[in-house]
DNA sequence: TATTTCTTGACAAAACTAGTCAAGAATTAT
DNA sequence: ATAATTCTTGACTAGTTTTGTCAAGAAATA
């Protein structure tokens, strides 16, 4: 698992596209300089982020940066799946066979896979229009208590 | 944020450890051997599990390791934040301005301060002792709407 | 006293992150 | 058409972090 600052930068370009909506076009140069970002390591980011299809982008003088997608639309999972790769926590080097000795499958595997369960769950909840609405703070939620495990059905 | 092999590994050994406790004591070569684990690497992350409480070690011929706490009692919250240092989500550059033009706190920086709340949420209602008994999965949970967040006072 | 096992710190290869650079393609204004 | 602007792409690189290795030593026990 790994939060970098492409990911980061992704988000804060997002925003700031977003932003400045009304004014329709945004350059890369105005992003890097508002934010502080090297603009040609923003290049790279933005043009994943328009691969992507949540960005579109116009050549020539004028041109710059939109958005492809509604702000509602843009999910933070997606995006940082993209720009960071997926958000793996392997447990242990044996896939199947039991790394603890005990038989079935590897204990720790469930914690890194419940994890990273976790935090796209979090993240998929996320979109663009909630980080411009400032709606993010206090959404954290303490996961199920283990004794209410055993009278539960996974599926 | 990032979680490295190290975390992997210290979690694998408490497993190991924990579940040697009938026989008192496991050697790092063991542990490594059934992990397939490098020893020599595996001594550094001992170490630091000793150093921080959660494990003790016993030297000479017949000696080993043993768990320091009750399972019940090593939260891998604890154990994670000692191996690969806080999990920290760090938003931008920029730490009491806005960075996006908008006045007030950064947006940007929320949603990694709550990624990172969540992720630590989770990980204080894990034990070793959930590990050992298989209480992991189907644990997460969905973040609260946003729509509710309005309504809601943060503290 | 010899052997086993942990302890500590220095060292190093490999991978990854963060960023630069340059040549080019598309668009618009003149 | 031409020049200026802006995105596009891919190769390259310095620095840091991860993932180890190695060696000398300390403690305990048979």
């Amino acid at each position: 698992m790994k939060l970098t600052t492409k990911g980061r930068y992704a988000v804060l370009a997002l925003t700031e596209i977003a932003l400045s909506e009304d004014k329709n076009l945004i350059k890369i140069s105005e992003i890097a300089k508002s934010q502080n970002i090297s603009s040609t390591y923003l290049e790279q980011i933005l043009s994943n982020l328009k691969r992507n299809g949540f960005v579109k982008a116009v050549r020539g003088p004028n041109g710059g940066y939109k958005l492809a997608l509604k702000a509602e639309d843009i999910i933070m999972n997606d995006v940082i799946e993209v720009i960071e790769g997926k958000i793996e926590t392997k447990g242990c080097s044996q896939k199947h066979i039991s790394c603890t000795g005990i038989s079935g499958k590897c204990l720790n595997h469930d914690l890194w896979d419940e994890l990273g369960k976790q935090i796209n769950l979090f993240l998929s909840h996320i979109s663009l229009k909630d980080i411009l609405e400032g709606n993010i703070l206090g959404r954290s939620r303490a996961p199920i208590l283990a004794q209410d495990c055993d009278n539960m059905t996974i599926n």
